[in-house]
DNA sequence: AGACTAATTAGGAATAAACCTAATTGCAAG
DNA sequence: CTTGCAATTAGGTTTATTCCTAATTAGTCT
């Protein structure tokens, strides 16, 4: 939970995000979309995998990653308690 | 948005949050529940409403800080809309 | 005013995050 | 087997976060 959103806490991370939602993507696509150093979208994508946002796979000589909507579905939900308890219009006990 | 999964990023700060949804309290009464200085819990305060997830005001003596939904809402905004165009089996275009 | 309580601001130390360059590993051809 | 491309790991610097104690501000009460 706490890798999660840390994850999610970082622009060039949720662009990552982002652009897999198209689909799978080589570390080098990712990459070369972003100013800075090639070993620094390394390090973004391993906290993205660390926090179980992305499964990355070798694809022959390159690796693809993939988004895991899993995880983002729990922080949704995570979210969405907060909202649905914090919410006076929306408590289902006191109608 | 930034400062926002920001500050979802630390577990005191979520917890904070997590008591906010029972109603609003005072900042001793949150420092109260946690094993660290009182001007720490303040800090995490301090993130939590320039991230727009609390709200602060003064009450007599104390100072009373109130959750804002609204800021989760966004959050969950941007969270859901990554599962809907994410989602293989979520696409209304190809049916 | 003076004393007491609530909370923040100031300043500083320890730890973690973000970024870089250089070196390394893993695969694919030739 | 060696050359070349894809990507990561290593090592180090800069900046940000987290936490502490001490000092300060703000409000209450006698």
């Amino acid at each position: 939970m706490n890798l999660l959103f840390k994850a999610l806490a970082h622009p060039v991370r949720r662009r990552i995000i982002d652009m897999l939602r198209a689909g799978p993507l080589a570390s080098g696509d990712i990459a070369a979309e972003f100013d800075m150093a090639w070993p620094t979208v390394t390090g973004h994508l391993t906290a993205l995998k660390e926090a179980g946002l992305v499964d990355a796979e070798r694809a022959g000589a390159s690796i693809r990653y993939r988004l895991n909507i899993s995880a983002v579905e729990e922080a949704l939900a995570f979210l969405m308690d907060l909202v649905r308890t914090g919410d006076p219009a929306a408590k289902p006990q006191e109608t």
